[in-house]
Parts: C-alpha cells; structure tokens; sequence
DNA sequence: ACAATATTCCAAAGACTATTGGAGGTTCGG
DNA sequence: CCGAACCTCCAATAGTCTTTGGAATATTGT
C-alpha cells in the first residue's frame, strides 16, 4: 500500500493540476459564469470538442465540475462557488507576485481607469442614498454573500433582464474581483443601452477585506 | 506575438502547476511553518537536495517562494503569507470534493475527535473568562489576523517558549484549518508537558466564516 | 429503425516533468 | 588559499500531459 500521507498529498495535488494548464483555467472562467455545454465551451474558448471533453474531465476528476446529461447534450458546471473563489485568489496572487502577468494583463485588458471604476469607500459611502448596485454572478456566489441591497442578474441574463435596470440612475456592478471581466463587459453592455454605470474597483473578497459589511459571512 | 490573453493564462497556470505535485506541496507546506534551509527542507520531506532545490526553483519561478542567503546555506520562506492561504483552500476543497481525500485523510491523521477539538462557539463564549488561546501561525499570518486575545506562539518556536504558558488552564491551540496539523502537534506536545490543552476545530478561515470576530479582516 | 446531433473514446506524436547521481560553484573559517 | 559545507546545474531516463483527427457511442425525433 501507498502511504495514506502520499494519497493525501497526491489528491491535493490534482487539485493543483487541474489549474496548472490554460485552457482549463479558460474552461474554468466560462464555467464560473454558469452551466455550459461542451459545445458552447469549445466555442467560447475556440478548443476542439475533443480536447474540451478530455480537459472537462481532468476538471471532473479532479473534483472542480461536475456534469448531467440534458437531452442529447452534456451539461457541466463547477462543483463548488468555493472553485470560482479559488481560481480567482490564485489569479489575484499571481498577478500581485508575477510582474510579467501584470504587464500581460495590461496589454489584454487595457488599462482599468478607462471605465472610471467606484472606489469601495465611495461606494461605502454612496450605499444608504440609494445607488443601484448590481451583482452579476451566478446566484450561487450571491447567496454565499454580497454587498447589502446588491441586485443580482447573472451576467449571461443581463441583456435579457436589463428592464429591471433604472436610467438616469448611477449603477454600480461588480463581481469576483480583480480578474472577473464579468463587471466590465457588463458596464460596457449597459453604457451602450444608455445607462449610467460604472465598475466597482475590485470584487467580494476586495471589499470583504476593507471591512466593509456583505450579507453573510465568507463560506 | 504570443496574444497578451495567452500570456496571462499562461502566468495563472504556473500557479496551478507549482501547486501540481505532491513533493511541492509538502514543501510548501513546512515552508508554511517558516524560514527553511534546502538542507532542512529536504530533510523534513525525504527528498534529495538536488531534487529539493528544482523544486524550490519552480516554487520561485511561480512566485510562490523567495530565498536568500545566509552566509554557507540559503533559506527559503513563502514568499507572501496568501500563498499559505491559497494552500488551504485548495487542501479543504479537495477534502470537501474528493471522497478518497478524505478517507486517504483519515487513515493517515486518524480520528481527529481524539484530541477533543473544542467547537467554534464553545470558544466564541469563552473567550470573555480568560481562556488561553494559542495561535500557533508564522507572526506574518498571526499579523493578518488573529482571534482576539490570542498568543501567538509560532509552532516552531513552541518547544523554546513553553514557559509562556500556565498550568492548569485551559489551552486552545489553532492554526490555519483542518489540514494545517500545527495546532494538533501543538495539543500534542502540551499535553505531553502537562498542560491542559486542546485543538479548536478548524482554524481561522473556519472562525471567521461562522461570524466569530477577528483583529483584522483578511487580505 | 434511421439519421442527425452531441459527446466521448482512442491511438499517435510531440512536448514537458520528476528524479537521480554526479560535477561544478559559492561561502566561510582556519 | 584550502577544505568543508551547502547548494545548484547538468545529462539521462522514465514517465506524464496535451492536442489532433477519426472512430465509436448515446440520445432524440422522424
């Protein structure tokens, strides 16, 4: 028998390999947004639908998605909201430590100022006078806790739900955190309706960390 | 040019893949507990140096881990206490999601209900009537938070400090979570030097997650 | 039962990774 | 400046991982 210590250690570490290769990270993110086809995820990370079902089931081993069949296609998803949480500290921790990601990720994203990001204290401040705050993660991180009197519309719901919206109101979004592109794309959408919106500079773990109050405590 | 995209996926990945092999996690993980030599390291974990130091190479490169030298040796630490965080996590997701995990777990730690671990709220109520309680973390994560009134006492310089602590009352020793085993070593050394003491169960992530109060919110 | 659609399995190629044992560097004390 | 102690580099080996293209399988609707 191999040592229960070495099992132990050997199951850590897939969890650690599962984020060790890009294209899962990408799988990751899409995932993070909500249940996927394998279709729609090779697609949406421009994988072959082979290699996508290969790589979705490292994730599946290793515990981080999990699937159901519906009808003729596969349907997965993460696990756990704590995957979406995880993958995203390591991406904050990579980009604080790694100066060649912060420059790439400069170069990708552009620079974060252009869209007037809300500092946590304004917003902390701007809280009881009524600005609409808008949370668009899956409503399975919502529950896990947010920003009192956020509203939530998922981010792949929003161009459906955007009547729940007021104009001539500011709008703040947000969601994970620094790399979660989900609050940007969402102020870039609702600006083209001819909203008033704008980013909050950071995410949950962000505003958690400045003590600023959520729902419910971190899971 | 390889995409800027591409680059940062590439830079998140080399997280994933320093946390992908079980030799460098349990690196990290006495790292975890403070300054090492290579030598030292490779002692506490089996390996050969030369191994040890490729691996800690890899650790660097991730930007997990920094070194320096002192005089013959050099000695590395962590380089930023989230990295011990970021270990934890990923350590208590796979025990959530990996049934073989947590049996793998089980044989190798045993029942961890023998050490009587105390609950979070029998802690919480007794923290007003001077109980001790024992933080036994690397002072940079004590410094990120702490249960309020704790000592911190870094499980390696435990043995040295003994004298710190009374006879006679109650001890609560924690650390990082349930697969951090410092506070467990702890009990057991306590015990063996005839003091009353106990492990709480789970460590500070787990604490605050339950709403208990802690000096300083997290990173 | 058949065709269409979506997914998984398979084999093969090429690229990496872990580990070993030994050679080569660096630093310190005498 | 020599020897000891400690660490890193190197080459070799065995093993694992990623991706591809095509074959096989499952499900649904006709």
């Amino acid at each position: 028998m191999t040592s229960a210590k070495a099992q132990v250690y050997e199951g850590f570490a897939r969890i650690g390999k599962a984020l060790s290769n890009p294209s899962r990270l990408e799988l990751l993110d899409v995932l993070a947004q909500g249940e996927r086809s394998v279709e729609e995820l090779a697609a949406a990370t421009g994988m072959r639908t082979s290699n996508t079902s290969a790589q979705l089931k490292e994730l599946t081993r290793a515990g981080l998605a999990v699937s159901r069949r519906s009808g003729t296609r596969v349907r997965y998803r993460l696990a756990d909201p704590r995957v979406a949480v995880l993958v995203e500290d390591a991406k904050r921790l990579a980009h604080a430590r790694l100066p060649d990601v912060r420059q790439a990720a400069r170069d990708w994203l552009g620079d974060p100022a252009a869209l007037e990001p809300v500092t946590r204290d304004e917003l902390a401040a701007r809280l009881a006078d009524g600005v609409v705050v808008l949370d668009v993660r899956p409503p399975a991180e919502y529950a896990g806790g947010h920003i009192p009197g956020a509203l939530n519309i998922p981010a792949d719901r929003l161009a459906d739900r955007l009547t729940e919206l007021p104009h001539g109101t500011d709008i703040v979004a947000y969601c994970r955190g620094r790399f979660c592109l989900m609050s940007l794309d969402a102020v870039r959408l609702l600006r083209a309706r001819g909203h008033r919106a704008r980013p909050l500079d950071g995410g949950i773990p962000e505003w958690r960390a400045a003590g600023h109050p959520t729902t419910v405590p971190a899971p």
